[in-house]
DNA sequence: TCATAAGAGTCCCGCTCACC
DNA sequence: GGTGAGCGGGACTCTTATGA
């Protein structure tokens, strides 16, 4: 059983966070609670703290200021729970080598996942105890946490002009090399993701709902109608129209 | 990690066709 | 005639591959 540090400040959204989900079972146990980011870094010297979910709703400037100082006390893996579109302070915390960012408000889907993917980095530690912590990990996969954020503002902003450009800037990143590191990871260029995910929300809509053609090309992010056809005969090898019907047909 | 050129993607306009 | 669906092509913008 791994030991959890909450850092929270608000007692009613710390008892929201530890009823989110089953702990126990995921193998962690919340042991400790402290009010603000900096109490964390008295319980880093004793070395019994696996895990530090840090709550950033208070205050950014504190919660980075802590990572800061914890990382160089420490590789022990750190959640942070922030604003869905904090790219500034995202993109702070990945150089604190956090090991996710979840986005309030907090899902337990979204909590299961980060405790999961932690949950290996400690195992794998746990195996090879002479090595240190963070970089068994992060040594064979650093630019994750970028690729996930950017995955999730696609799925979360998909009805909106999406660019490589527009995210590239919103994470600091040149866009040519945001662009080089998506394809490496997802075997996939930025442009060809975006498309199977509109595409896919568009075949969705036209198999369960009446939505007109350009209301749902709307739907999944295009300005231009005629573009919306031309990308989705060539997606489907069938219009929009003529893959509704053959939906009607099969059901 | 960045700069740049080439190619791909997107926008915009005009057009046709089918249906009501 | 009005509306929705679909296509073609030119101009512009953006992404990607490449080299530094």
């Amino acid at each position: 059983m791994y030991k959890v540090l909450l850092v929270d400040s608000n007692r009613r959204s710390r008892e929201e966070t530890r009823q989110l989900v089953d702990w126990r079972r995921l193998g962690f146990d919340i042991q400790t609670y402290a009010d603000h980011a900096s109490d964390a870094l008295a319980y880093i010297d004793g070395g019994q703290i696996s895990l530090i979910l840090i709550s950033l709703k208070d205050s950014h400037a504190e919660g980075m200021s802590a990572c800061e100082q914890i990382r160089q006390r420490s590789r022990v893996p750190i959640i942070l729970i922030g604003g869905p579109d904090e790219f500034d302070v995202v993109r702070k915390a990945l150089t604190f080598q956090v090991s996710d960012y979840i986005a309030h408000p907090m899902q337990a889907a979204d909590l299961i996942a980060g405790l999961q993917s932690v949950m290996k980095q400690l195992d794998a530690a746990s195996s090879r105890a002479s090595q240190p912590l963070w970089r068994t990990s992060s040594a064979k996969d650093p630019d994750k946490p970028i690729i996930d954020i950017v995955k999730q503002f696609v799925q979360e902003h998909l009805n909106q002009n999406i660019t490589l450009k527009m995210l590239s800037s919103l994470l600091h990143f040149n866009c040519a090399y945001l662009g080089q590191k998506f394809k490496d990871h997802e075997n996939m260029s930025f442009n060809e993701y975006l498309l199977q995910q509109r595409m896919e929300r568009a075949k969705l809509l036209l198999e369960q709902t009446d939505m007109r053609i350009y209301e749902i090309a709307s739907e999944v992010g295009y300005t231009e109608i005629d573009w919306f056809y031309k990308k989705f005969k060539a997606y489907t090898g069938a219009s929009a129209n003529e893959y509704r019907k053959q939906c009607v047909i099969t059901a």
